[in-house]
DNA sequence: GAGACTCACTAGCGTACGTTCGTATGTAAC
DNA sequence: GTTACATACGAACGTACGCTAGTGAGTCTC
């Protein structure tokens, strides 16, 4: 047993460990756990990473990397604020629907990471936050619409994703475009640019 | 010292521990800790406590009782759904804004309580829900409002109240009557009920 | 085939944990 | 003044933790 079995020694370990984490949180998991659901001893975990820590700091960071990939990914094919803002808002809904394993663990465990460590995460976080108010405050300035207040409006938007997270379940009563389509028009109608929305193709049937 | 001093002590405990969980989290936060920011042993901790668990049990329940009475008392005043829903998101805003240490707690230790106290919780938790979702309703009903999706609306104010016991601070550059405000009128912009909120006294200046 | 490298094993280190116990001391009740 | 109780102390328990170190088996390179 050598030279090849490391790549996916490690993907297991990751693996295990983001659902134990998920599961029981960072400090309830102990490496003894990770090792044994991956098939091996605690001391070979040491073959793969630094430290327990360096799991939930890769955890931390990959996520927040996927999600700014993602949201730029997604708002490029935009043509204008409106379409940019709803594509992005089916991307955020998506992603912490999708990906809730990690997002959660993303958003309560910050805690556990060595102050040295957060800065990565927090710098992270703070952009993606940007992205999105950037977003609103150009549909703003596009449509005229009265925003009320652009920062609650961001932080209602990050909440609704946030939350999405702890409650969407792919085998519950409500399917993910669903979900999508109905955050959706929320959102546009509270940002008070229902119409525009229909526009591109939101509709409030 | 004996007699007089036990509930003061107790007190103590209850708060000592609040703060550290809310700041290093439950797993991560050690009786020994708690006893030495009390002043006293931890053997002595058990002359007020059956085990840490009791305490973490303790905020959890405690806070969600707390909301419960609140949001009950805040729309006993209330004279029709919409002023009822407005009354009911000032005191849902400004509880989750104010109590924000208890709050987080309650969201984010329930892996951490023992699956024979997490009923407690969880069937409290429901509970306010379902307050939320009926008032929504019944403005729906009294307004001939489309709300899109009962469901997602509701989910949407839970999940602002979460989210600003997680940003809101009393030093922070907003005031707390303006995080309400605020929300209030997007949340009833989001109803699709701008209008109505001003009849009872909400303005969108 | 020899040497270098990968990756797992086993054993054990020092430390910290939640909890229990016996004891001491001060206060209240009678 | 005696009795009973509340409350604190200090020491210790068994257990679990993160992590290290030494070793051996397999595999790739040349």
């Amino acid at each position: 047993m050598a030279r090849t079995q490391g790549a996916q020694t490690a993907n297991a370990i990751a693996e295990v460990a983001a659902s134990l984490f998920n599961e029981h949180g960072y400090e309830a998991t102990s490496l003894r756990q990770i090792a044994s659901e991956v098939g091996i001893q605690v001391g070979s975990l040491y073959n793969h990473i630094d430290g327990k820590n360096e799991l939930l700091h890769n955890i931390m960071v990959g996520i927040l990397d996927d999600l700014l990939d993602a949201i730029r990914n997604a708002t490029a094919a935009g043509t204008d604020p409106v379409s940019r803002l709803v594509l992005a808002l089916d991307c955020h809904i998506r992603f912490h629907a999708l990906r809730s394993r990690d997002v959660f663990i993303g958003n309560s465990e910050l805690r556990s990471l060595p102050p040295e460590n957060r800065a990565d995460v927090i710098n992270r976080r703070d952009a993606y936050e940007e992205i999105l108010r950037d977003l609103v405050s150009d549909v703003v300035h596009a449509t005229g619409a009265d925003p009320l207040d652009v920062r609650l409006q961001t932080y209602a938007i990050l909440a609704i994703g946030t939350h999405v997270s702890s409650w969407y379940r792919p085998d519950g009563d409500m399917s993910l475009d669903d979900v999508v389509a109905g955050y959706t028009r929320v959102i546009l109608r509270q940002l008070g640019i229902e119409e525009f929305g229909m526009r591109v193709g939101i509709t409030t049937a």
